[in-house]
RNA sequence: GGGCGCGUAGCUCAGUUGGUUAGAGCGCUACGUUGACAUCGUAGAGGUCACAAGUUCGACUCUUGUCGCGCCCA
């Protein structure tokens, strides 16, 4: 045993501790220990471009709570860390601080760029987790865009291609207009706003009453390829069949049944564009409608339109030119206003009602999203959500609501999964298309060997580079992403991997924890890569962790100003209080930022510390005596040298305490286990127990036979508690664990190192006396503050109102509640003596009389 | 529109198969410091468990409905 330091540094504490753990790879998974005890965790690898962020110490920590506790109960833990730096986060973020365009450069150049920048941001997150003292093995820290990382990714595709289950196609994609990629579903948020429906007539060709459609979206007009009606509209009858002609381009176009058109909404007609929405591309489908694309890649009106060409026809082709050259170039909101004016001046916009529509748009630009037809890489979805589905119900997601989360996500697909995105920083899609002469835009996949390769810079084996050219786009970040257990196991299956046997021991594993709103992206995705790869689940378990919210229950944002920067709340509170904070949070439950929890982790903390200090005292008052020699509460107890009944009575809650909170942390109900310790070492510990004892740690010489038994009680007290807290509050705990072993006993947060149950004491012994004694005791301290009194204030006699002897209520413990209470005597009686004061128990079952000494003046 | 979560003391939250008198911390009130801790201790005040109906000997807990907040999906 080390001396005790006066005071606890919390700050040096955790400089010094984070460089030892460092120094000795203290969180190493051991590939020598049998692979039946493995415990792997699929760590969601950050994106480093964003900022730091107090979401991230919440789930990250949360996360690591499980890890440790997973790793001290005997599991050989793989907790793994990387930091994801594809994509167009990053993109943007270099853009800014570096002032360039990644349009306008050479793609190499924008991407060495990009990994000039990216350190010092990886670095904040590296810096902000190791403060976190998150139990990460970093030896095996990994980038996603390092050479192997790439690799993987894209022996994902290859082995996704070789299925069949990845394909380029040509056709409706969704669009972001402003970063100018395709999207996928996942990425597009919906928002709701004001709008114009507009009432707008279509001539019948043959004459009659007009035909009027209702449409959001009349900048769309020159894409219109059919008119839908519903059957049982009144003019259906009438209109089905015949042909329609648009107003200002005057193109022709069928009326068609179609039942899926809301009779209640607009006109009960609209016009099928290329394309307004999902339906659009349904009814196109269905119907056999030519593509009219108006809308070009940036969002705005096609400058010249071929009228009067194939696939183009009009009754006033010139008319039409006329038209379409107005419009040239105006993004969709601007054109939308400018033909309502000419559709107005025509005549043809017969009424405009306000409505409340729900427009889709890109997640990450907020611009309205087009609909667009170019050739994209898709992996198939839709046809798999029965598969994926299943795939959710093997998985025991935690709290088990959140599975709905995710199937009504898989429910509700209606886009294959696009992969292929036009940005410069991402892993390249390993594809070329060949020039050569009768196999002319053939696609070339690349060979598992040749990876990971950039096809803008080589040409694939067997061709020389003018006769390939290249794939330009990257991958979807997600695509990357979404085999992260692949990038730790370093395989995609056994046609695919870097080291298979790791990947066979490892995979599917243990847990993946992770954030809610990444449900229909993150889990998604690897739930999708894990079926189609291996035809298996990626983890047994998901533990989904909530939003860290405002002190006042609010969502942080940078537009309310509530954001609070992660750095500044370690600085003042410390590490080990913010993780007290988090471990009071529960799984899928937000959690409000609460100075009150912050401070009641910094008390515990301190009190820890504190009690500590005193069982340190009676214990190295002993070890000076070499009367020390502590085996486990059982053994101690069972052999005798632990004889006093109050110290079996501790050591029996301290087995009730280990018992709940490994039954709760095996639940993944950390918090419930952080309560439960938490009641036990501040009520019955300090509270009482070391009240109780302090009579038996004042001795002067070797201790007697009843000291001795205080100090094993002690010894194993400040043992369990200091391993019991130590998921929750790692510093201050291997601190503490250091002074008890001896820096040479290694860290607390070692594999095995969490208190057995089998070592425990029997719960229940003195239990009832044990119980019977703190009542009594409750009394007299109730007696005492009523009087106002200190319980330092001597009294003559202690009586316990009743019949029999008080040995029959709290057994052979009348010395230790005479010392507690300063009472010179302590009895049963029928009768509180003349002058007593009395008070009855908290529990109200027995009534305790105290009379006071006489006081001096 | 469909679904999920939440609603318990002034505040932040516990309450695990229905069972005496619903708990904790903070805050508040009063008192208490010479051998761990005032970053503390003891005691006290404070709740029609959102609301209504039902099941039951008994409901914070189960059922149904209503209201409020948040979220997911369409």
């Amino acid at each position: 045993m080390k001396p005790f330091p006066d005071s606890y540094d919390a700050k040096a504490n955790e400089a010094a501790l984070r460089a030892r753990w460092a120094q000795d790879d203290a969180f190493r998974w051991d590939p020598a220990r049998p692979a039946d005890t493995d415990y792997v965790i699929d760590t969601p690898p950050p994106t480093v471009s964003g900022a730091l962020h107090v979401g991230h110490v919440y789930s990250y920590t949360q996360a690591d709570i499980t890890a440790r506790y997973m790793r001290m109960s005997g599991r050989n833990v793989l907790y793994p860390i990387g930091w994801d730096d594809n994509g167009l986060p990053t993109e943007r973020l270099v853009e800014k601080v570096r002032k360039v365009r990644g349009g306008t450069m050479a793609r190499d150049e924008f991407v060495a760029l990009c990994r000039e920048v990216i350190p010092e941001y990886e670095q904040q997150f590296r810096d902000l987790f190791s403060r976190l003292a998150l139990s990460v093995d970093w030896s095996r820290e990994y980038q996603t865009i390092s050479d192997e990382s790439r690799a993987v990714s894209q022996m994902s595709f290859l082995d996704l291609y070789a299925k069949g289950l990845l394909e380029r196609r040509l056709e409706p994609t969704l669009w972001d207009p402003a970063d100018r990629t395709a999207i996928a579903q996942a990425e597009v948020d919906e928002i709701e706003r004001d709008g114009l429906l507009n009432h707008i007539a279509f001539e019948v060709e043959g004459g009659g009453e007009p035909v009027v459609i209702a449409t959001t979206r009349p900048e769309l007009i020159g894409a219109c390829g059919g008119l839908m009606i519903h059957p049982d509209h009144p003019r259906a009858s009438e209109l089905i069949g015949k042909r329609a002609v648009s107003p200002l381009y005057r193109v022709p176009v069928e009326i068609y049944a179609e039942p899926s058109v809301d009779p209640e909404k607009g006109t009960g007609v609209v016009m099928c564009c290329t394309f307004g929405d999902v339906t659009d591309i349904q009814w196109w489908r269905t119907h056999k409608l030519p593509l009219r694309m108006v809308i070009d890649q940036a969002g705005k009106m096609i400058e010249a339109l071929p009228f009067g060409e194939a696939g183009w026809p009009s009754l006033d082709p010139d008319a039409a030119r006329e038209v379409t050259a107005a419009l040239a170039g105006q993004k969709a909101a601007k054109a939308k206003e400018m033909i309502l004016d000419l559709l107005k001046a025509a005549g043809a916009v017969l009424k405009q009602e306000s409505t409340r529509q729900v427009i889709p748009a890109a997640e990450r630009s907020g611009a309205p999203l087009e609909i667009i037809v170019t050739p994209q890489w898709f992996i198939r979805t839709l046809d798999f959500k029965d598969e994926i589905l299943a795939k959710g119900r093997e998985i025991t997601w935690r709290p088990a609501y959140m599975r709905q989360r995710f199937e009504s996500w898989v429910e509700g697909l209606k886009w294959d999964w696009s992969i292929s995105r036009q940005r410069h920083f991402g892993v390249p899609l390993p594809v070329w298309y060949s020039k050569r002469p009768g196999e002319e835009g053939k696609i070339i996949v690349a060979s598992k060997d040749e990876l990971p390769v950039d096809p803008t810079l080589q040409a694939p084996r067997g061709y020389e580079p003018h006769e390939v050219e290249g794939e330009r786009d990257v991958m979807d970040t997600w695509a990357t992403s979404s085999v992260s257990p692949q990038l730790v196991t370093r395989s995609i299956n056994e046609d695919f991997a870097l080291d298979y046997d790791s990947h066979a021991r490892q995979f599917p594993m243990a847990l993946r924890p992770q954030a809610h709103e990444i449900i229909r992206t993150w889990a998604f995705y690897t739930i999708v890569k894990a079926l189609h790869h291996e035809n298996t689940i990626p983890w047994s378990d998901i533990a989904i962790s909530g939003w860290c919210l405002a002190g006042d229950g609010s969502k942080m944002s940078k537009s309310k100003g509530n954001v609070i920067d992660p750095i500044k709340l370690l600085d003042e509170y410390g590490t080990d209080p913010v993780r007290y904070w988090t471990g009071t949070s529960r799984l899928g439950q937000d959690t409000a930022l609460s100075v009150n929890t912050l401070k009641q982790g910094k008390r515990l903390v301190t009190k820890l510390w504190n009690a500590s200090k005193l069982a340190h005292m009676a214990i190295s008052a002993a070890e000076a005596h070499g009367a020390l020699d502590p085996v486990s509460p059982r053994a101690d107890i069972e052999a005798g040298r632990i004889s006093h009944p109050m110290d079996v009575w501790l050591m029996g809650k301290l087995a009730e305490t280990v018992r709940k909170a490994s039954e709760a942390f095996e639940a993944y109900e950390y918090a419930a286990a952080q309560r439960a310790i938490e009641t036990f070492f501040w009520s019955d510990y300090c509270d009482n127990y070391l009240e109780i004892v302090k009579r038996r740690t004042r001795f002067e010489g070797a201790p007697s036979d009843e000291e001795r038994s205080a100090v094993l009680t002690l010894w194993h007290a400040s043992d369990a508690l200091i391993r019991l807290f130590a998921p929750f509050i790692p510093y201050v705990t291997d601190a503490l664990h250091a002074v008890f072993h001896g820096d040479e006993a290694g860290t607390v947060h070692a594999c095995g190192m969490w208190p057995k149950l089998a070592d425990q004491a029997d719960e229940a012994a003195f239990r009832t006396e044990g119980e019977a004694f703190l009542e009594v005791l409750g009394a007299a301290r109730k007696v005492k503050s009523e009087a106002q009194l200190s319980m330092k204030t001597p009294v003559t006699v202690l009586t316990v109102i009743g019949e029999g002897a008080l040995e029959d209520l709290i057994g052979d413990t009348v010395e230790d509640l005479k010392a507690v209470t300063s009472a010179e005597r302590a009895e049963r009686a029928p009768a509180a003596p003349d002058g007593a004061r009395q008070a009855s128990s908290p529990d109200e079952r027995f009534t305790v009389a105290l009379v006071l000494a006489p006081q001096e003046a």
